[in-house]
DNA sequence: CGACGCGTTGAAACTCGTCAATTGGTGTGG
DNA sequence: CCACACCAATTGACGAGTTTCAACGCGTCG
């Protein structure tokens, strides 16, 4: 049942560098196995030294911080193919939780053949070093549509980049994607009260500019939703798979 | 006048990681050179490809992202011992701008010998994705604290921040340090407007929380600045300089 | 001297958060 | 099979927090 890196199905998406024949083998014997989490389950824990690192095989989550006045904030929607656990890798402990929003399937690696992958393979250190690289860079741009922006662009903004993310993995099918999240979780992610958000999404739905039912994300107007998210169309570069 | 990496008097800084010969000795051959910047000066801008990285050896700055409406949000202050252009050295172009507040010299590397440095140096290749992990686990904090704090204690948290930045690096001295921005560029940090960021201001000032005046801020009751911000004790871990 | 940048202040308008109550769906136990 | 609890989504009302607009003071610079 476990995946072979050789046919790993994540590797056929548009979104993913190609990997040599070595780095395919090297992944191989990096990957220790896989884990399948039910619905709801805890992935990592703020501040676990988790001695495991993950990438998503399959299933849906987001990583989240928890305040010491008990609000939560999103950090991000956590999708197939991303890499958990980088932090604990290097810095020795997570700063963020992580948990499965659907059932999801992970394969995990060991956080000690970290070290062994930088002195033997430094294109795949090179690769790791991108995907943090990427994160800031998407961390950037929600921090900054969290601090300059309203309830409408926000929203769209959260649900546009969600979407291109899907767009990337081959999610899309028939101009809709899966969003098996809950209001609230939109809510923190955007940083708006569940009610506000509720209200939004109603604007939105009004202006025929996007639906979502039935854990179904569709945009009806894609360019209006841009034009509010203020996101160019979707660049379409790869990136690393670890 | 140049200073050579040997010297450097940065590395004496108690937050950074001890350096091995070989490192130093390697850094030596990295850096080819310096510059020096008037305050007001662009450092990077975004969408640029530079061929070239740079480390903050004096003065201070700021990374900032433009949208698209003409609002700006400040990404992150920029202190002594920064890794600049790290994004568009591994991903191609830079995510962001930088600019400089006060006069600056940067530590000036080639681009193209970062990869060089992945072949022939893992340990440096660690600390350069602990250098971004380090400022995703920032962003995220950022994040968490624009998307669910209030005015107070989102400034008490960017104030405090910074505050904790500069001990680390030893450039706290009675108490204080110098923050040489305008009250607009701590605005577009934490997402407040300016008249608002003006009147929080004076409240903390009232409470006799802090005192910020001439480009010197101080704490009067840091451990009340502390909880409003909702920070625990700077942790004090060290972390790399490149 | 006038122009300009930055800090400051007051008042009005508005966005958004909180409180409260309702609906519909789902699962569980009697 | 129904009663009940529970959770997510929804809606209305109200008030707090923030933004925007406008004006003024102060220092610096040309």
């Amino acid at each position: 049942m476990v995946v072979d890196c050789k046919t790993c199905p994540l590797r056929k998406a548009e979104i993913f560098d190609e990997m040599t024949e070595e780095e395919i083998q090297f992944m191989g014997t990096f990957k220790v196995g896989e884990t399948k989490l039910d619905k709801g389950a805890q992935i990592l824990m703020e501040g676990a030294r988790s001695p495991q690192l993950f990438t998503v095989l399959r299933g849906m989550g987001l990583r989240y911080k928890v305040l010491p006045n008990g609000r939560r904030h999103v950090v991000n929607f956590i999708l197939p193919g991303d890499f958990l656990g980088l932090q604990s890798g290097v810095m020795g402990e997570m700063k963020h939780s992580a948990e499965a929003t659907t059932t999801m399937t992970l394969c995990v690696f060991n956080r000690s053949d970290l070290w062994t992958m930088y002195r033997q393979q430094p294109q795949r250190a090179y690769d790791l070093t991108w995907l943090a690289s990427v994160e800031e860079h998407f961390l950037g741009e929600a921090l900054a549509s969290v601090g300059q922006m309203d309830a409408i662009q926000r929203i769209c903004w959260g649900l546009v980049r969600f979407f291109d993310r899907c767009d990337g993995l081959g999610l899309v099918s028939d101009e809709a994607c899966a969003f098996p999240y809950r209001q609230q979780d939109l809510a923190d992610a955007v940083g708006l009260s569940l009610v506000h958000t509720n209200k939004t999404l109603q604007k939105l739905r009004d202006r025929q500019v996007l639906s979502w039912q039935d854990g179904t994300l569709r945009f009806l107007e894609m360019d209006v939703a841009r034009q509010l998210a203020m996101m160019e169309e979707d660049s379409a570069e790869t990136r690393p798979l670890i």
